[in-house]
DNA sequence: GTCAATTAGTTTGCGCGCAAAATATAATGC
DNA sequence: GCATTATATTTTGCGCGCAAACTAATTGAC
C-alpha cells in the first residue's frame, strides 16, 4: 500500500514538535510581553542593531510580509524605531530603543529554562539542530536555485 | 555571555525547517484543494473513518479549537460529514463521503514527491523523526503529567 | 535624460494555532 | 431526582505565515 501512513510520521512529527516547543516558550516569553516570532526578531536585533527589514528577514527566515506587522507591534511597545535609511529611502533602519536593549537582560534566563525542559540532552539537541538546518537548506536551495 | 545566541539556533532551526517543509507541501496539495493541516486530517480519516473530534485531535495533535474550522471547510468541500454520535450527543462522528475517500487515490503520489525533494536520505529522515518524537513527548509529558 | 525593470517594504486576504470563554450534553454525588 | 461536576465541541480574539497585489524609490538600458 501507499506511503500515506509513513509520510504522516516524518513531517507530522516535525510539525507537532515545533508547535509544542513554541507553546513551551509562551509562559516564559509572556512576562516579557513577547511572542515567539517577536522574540526571534529581538534576538536578531540584540545581535545586530540598525539593520534593514530585508536583512532581518534573511536572519530570522521570516517573510517581509510577516515582519511588517510584528515590527509595528514592537514599535508600539516602545522597543524599536523604524527610521528611513539615509541614502536609500526604500529601506528602513530598525533601531532598538533603550527599553528594547534593556529587555535583553530580562530575556537572559529564557534559553536555559527552555533547554532544561525541552532538550536536556545536549547531544541530541545538536543533532536535531543539524538535521533541521540541512532540511531547511535543502528546501531553500530548491526554491532559490541561484543562491549560496 | 548569555545563551541568547545559541538558543536561537536550536528552536529557530526547527521552526524554519517546519515552515519550509509546509511551504514545500503547498504546490503538491494545492491541486487537491488541501492545506497541510487539512491533509493531516484527511490522512487521519483515511486510516480511521468515523472517529470523533477528540480522537482526531489526539491523532493529529491539533487542538479542538483549530479542528472545528478545518472540519467545516472539509465539509463545505464535500469530503466529510459531521453527524451526531448515537448514544452521546456531545460527540460528533466524522465520516468521509465517497468523494473524500476517492481523494485518497489522488494523494498517493504526495509522500514520495516530498520525500524526494526534502529528505532523500532515509536514515537521517528517520533520525529526525525520532528526535522530534522524543521532543514532542517530553514537552507533552510536562503539560499533561497524568498521561501515558 | 527618460522609461522600463528591479528592489524594499506594506497591504490584503485567508487559514491556521491556541488560550479562554461559551454552549450543550452526560456522569456523579448525595 | 436534582444540583454539581466533568466532558465534547464551538466560538472569539489575536498573532502569525505567506502568496499576491500594491506603492514607492532606485537602477539600468538606451
Amino acid at each position: 500500500m501507499s506511503y500515506l501512513k509513513l509520510d504522516l510520521q516524518i513531517c507530522h512529527s516535525l510539525y507537532s514538535a515545533t508547535n509544542a516547543l513554541i507553546r513551551a516558550y509562551r509562559p516564559l516569553l509572556e512576562p516579557l510581553g513577547l511572542t515567539y516570532p517577536q522574540y526571534l526578531v529581538m534576538l536578531s536585533l540584540w545581535e545586530q542593531d540598525g539593520i534593514s527589514v530585508k536583512t532581518l528577514s534573511e536572519h530570522t527566515r521570516l517573510d517581509a510580509g510577516t515582519l511588517t506587522p510584528i515590527l509595528k507591534r514592537l514599535e508600539d511597545k516602545g522597543w524599536l524605531r523604524r527610521t528611513v535609511y539615509p541614502g536609500d529611502e526604500r529601506q528602513k533602519r530598525l533601531e532598538l530603543t533603550k527599553a528594547g536593549r534593556k529587555l535583553k537582560s530580562e530575556a537572559e534566563s529564557v534559553p536555559e529554562a527552555i533547554a532544561c525542559q525541552a532538550m536536556p540532552d545536549l547531544e541530541s539537541a545538536t543533532q536535531l539542530k543539524n538535521l533541521c538546518e540541512t532540511l531547511y537548506r535543502t528546501l531553500k536551495a530548491q526554491n532559490d536555485p541561484g543562491n549560496t
